[in-house]
DNA sequence: GTGAAAGCGCTAACAT
DNA sequence: ATGTTAGCGCTTTCAC
C-alpha cells in the first residue's frame, strides 16, 4: 500500500519477468535453479512479501476446507465447537476460502468411513477434525497426507507426526486441576467418580487420561482418600436414578465428578432429590451445565474455548495454504478455565 | 471468487457507469438523487457486496489506526496489552492498516495531553485508548468525534456515549468474584485488603469498582468479617515491610488480596519473611505474579486477557472503517480468568 | 453530473 | 525455460 515492494522490483532486480517470479513464488516448475536462486535472493533480499489481495483478486479459485465433527443434539458439547467453526468460516471467507463441515454419528464407525469420503470428494485444501476412531482416523490421515492435504485435529489428538497443528485442553493436567478444584485443596475422605457405562469398540477415550490425571493429583495429595466409580446410563433415567441412589445409600457421598460433559445428568438428580452440600465438579459450558452451576448443584465447572479452538484450527491452515505463514506452534495446549457461579455469565 | 455480482453487474442494470456506482457506494455526492436511488435499488436487489480486495487494492492509501496507552517498565500490566496490540497490528497489516502506538506518562496529565495531540497529527480512522485521566479523556474523546475519528475503550471506559467499542474486564463482578475466590465461600473473621498510598490527582481508579464488588460479597455473605485497608508504598521496600510488619503484628492477618496487578509486592514479603499458610488472592498475569503462584505464596490470580481486548479493539476498527461490518456487541466484556498453580502454566 | 480509461499487484494462459 | 499479456473488481483522475 505504501513504498511496498512489489512483484515488478523483484523481476526487475533479478533480471527476469513478473511471470518467473511467480513461478519461483508458487514453486510450480519451469523455472532453471539458476533464475530460481536469483529470485529468491532477490527477495529476502527486498524483503519482498507478496500483496494478499492482488493475489486473491487475481487467481479467483474456490478453495474449500472440511471440517469433520460429529453429529450432535442441542445443547451437547459439539454445538460449541461448531459455533468456532461458524466464526472461522466468516474469517476464511474473507480470503475466498469456503468452509463445509461434514458429519457422522460419533459411535458409528462406518458413518465416520463414509464421512471420510465425502471429505474427500470436496478436494479440500486442508481439513479440520476430531478423532473419535483411532484407526479409522490413523488410516485416512494417512490418505490426506498422500494427496498433500493438510489436517489439523482439535478436541484431542493422536500420537502421530503428519499433523499441520493440534487445538485442545491438556487433558492430564485438566484431571490433575479438577482434583484440586474438588477437593479445594483439603483432605477428603472419598471421592465418587460418576461415568458413563457404555460398551465402546474402537472408540477412543478421551477422558481417560484426564481420568488418570485426577487419579494422580489424589494419590499424590490425600493418599487416603478414597475413589470409587459409579456408572450411570445416560438414556434411562430411571436407571439412573437408581445406581445414584444406591451410591447415597450405600455411604456418604460428598464429593462427586464426572470427566465429560454430562455433569448436568447429575445435577438432574441432586436437584429432584434435594440434594444439597455435595460439591460437585464437572465440564464444559453446556447450557444445562451452566444452569446447574447457577442453582448451585454444581460448584464448578472446568471450560474450553471449544469455539476458539476449531476457529483457530480453521485459521491455521487458512494461514498455511493461502499466505504461506508458518505456524507458531504445532501443539496448541489451550487454557483450562475454573467456572464457578460468578464468573459463568462473563464466560463466552 | 465464484459467481459473485460485481460492480459492473450493477453498473449495467442500473444503466450508468462503474464510476456512478463507485461515487454513490461511497457516497461522495456529483450524482444526481435519481441515478442514485436507482443505483441503490439495483444493489439491493441483486445482493451487491463490494470486493474487499478489489477495494483494497485500487485505493491504495494509508489508513492508521493509534493505540494511546500509558509506558510501563517490562513485567508491568500494560506489556500484555502491548503484546495484544503487536497482534492486532498483524491483523490490520492484512488490510493494509497501519497501527502506531502513542504512549504516555500515566502519572503526568500534560504528558497525555502531548499524546494526544500526537494522536491527531497521525490523522487515523481510530483510537484505542484506556482512559486514565478522566476529564482528559472526555474532552479528547469529543474532539475525536467530531473528527468523525472512531475510538474504542480498552481497560476501563468512560459513561459517555460517544465510543465505538468497549472491551475490558467488568470491574465490580471481578471484586466480587475476588472475594468469594479469597474466602473460599465459607466464614472468615477478617480480610486484608493491601492498598497502593499514593495521591491521585484527577487520576481515575478503575479499581475502586472492584473494591466496591468485593467488600458488597463480603457484606452480603459474612456481614461479622471484618474487612480492613493497609497502605503500602510500590516504590520504598522498607516502608512497605515496615508497614506489613505492622499488620502482622497488630493481629491475625491470614487473608490478603489486592486489587491492582502488584500482588507480587506483598509475596515478596511473604517469601521474604517466611510466612506461609495466609490465603492470598490477586489480579492480572504479571510474569512476578505467576511466580508467585507457582510458589504458593499466592493462591489465586484474577486474570483477563489484555492482550486479546487490544486485539480485538483494534479489529472492531478496522471492521467498522473497511470492511463496513456492523459490530456485534459494543460493550464487550470480557471474561475472567480464574488462575491457580495447576492451571496457569496453560494461561496465555 | 457522468463516462471513459488507466492502473493497483498479481495470476495464468499463451507465446516464444 | 522464460517473457508477454489480458484480466481480477474496484478507485480515481480527467474529459466532457
Amino acid at each position: 500500500m505504501e513504498g511496498k515492494i512489489t512483484i515488478n522490483d523483484v523481476a526487475k532486480a533479478a533480471g527476469v519477468s513478473k511471470g518467473t517470479v511467480d513461478r519461483v513464488l508458487h514453486n510450480r516448475g519451469e523455472v532453471s535453479a539458476a533464475s530460481k536462486a536469483r529470485v529468491l535472493k532477490v527477495i529476502e533480499e527486498l524483503g519482498f512479501s507478496p500483496n494478499v489481495y492482488a493475489s486473491l483478486l487475481a487467481s479467483r479459485k474456490v478453495r474449500k476446507i472440511v471440517c469433520l465433527i460429529p453429529e450432535f443434539h442441542q445443547g451437547e458439547f459439539w454445538e460449541l465447537t461448531e459455533k468456532g467453526i461458524g466464526a472461522g468460516q466468516e474469517n476464511a471467507a474473507k480470503y475466498g476460502v469456503e468452509v463445509v463441515t461434514v458429519r457422522y454419528d460419533q459411535y458409528d464407525m462406518e458413518s465416520f468411513q463414509r464421512a471420510c469420503a465425502r471429505t474427500l470428494e470436496e478436494d479440500p485444501v486442508g481439513v479440520v477434525l476430531a478423532p473419535m476412531f483411532r484407526n479409522e482416523t490413523l488410516k485416512f490421515v494417512k490418505e490426506l497426507s498422500a494427496k498433500g492435504i493438510y489436517y489439523v485435529y482439535i478436541d484431542s489428538k493422536l500420537e502421530e507426526d503428519g499433523y499441520l497443528a493440534y487445538f485442545g485442553m491438556p487433558m492430564y493436567q485438566s484431571g490433575y486441576l479438577c482434583a484440586d478444584i474438588l477437593t479445594m485443596g483439603m483432605p477428603v475422605r472419598s471421592v465418587n467418580i460418576i461415568r458413563i457405562a457404555r460398551d465402546k469398540k474402537g472408540l477412543s477415550d478421551p477422558t481417560l487420561t484426564r481420568r488418570t490425571g485426577f487419579v494422580d493429583y489424589i494419590g499424590e495429595h490425600f493418599p487416603d482418600c478414597e475413589v470409587r466409580n459409579v456408572f450411570i446410563d445416560p438414556k434411562d433415567r430411571d436407571l439412573r436414578f437408581e445406581a445414584l441412589d444406591r451410591m447415597f445409600g450405600q455411604m456418604p457421598a460428598d464429593h462427586l465428578v464426572m470427566f465429560n460433559s454430562r455433569i448436568h445428568l447429575v445435577a438432574d438428580y441432586l436437584r429432584e432429590r434435594g440434594v444439597h452440600g455435595c460439591r460437585v465438579v464437572g465440564f464444559d459450558v453446556l447450557e444445562k451445565n451452566l444452569a446447574a452451576l447457577r442453582e448451585d448443584y454444581v460448584q464448578a465447572l472446568i471450560a474450553q474455548h471449544s469455539d476458539q479452538q476449531a476457529a483457530a484450527a480453521i485459521d491455521s491452515i487458512v494461514e498455511v495454504s493461502l499466505l504461506h505463514r508458518p505456524l507458531a506452534k504445532r501443539d496448541n495446549f489451550t487454557q483450562m478455565d475454573i467456572l464457578n457461579r460468578y464468573n459463568c455469565d462473563y464466560y463466552l
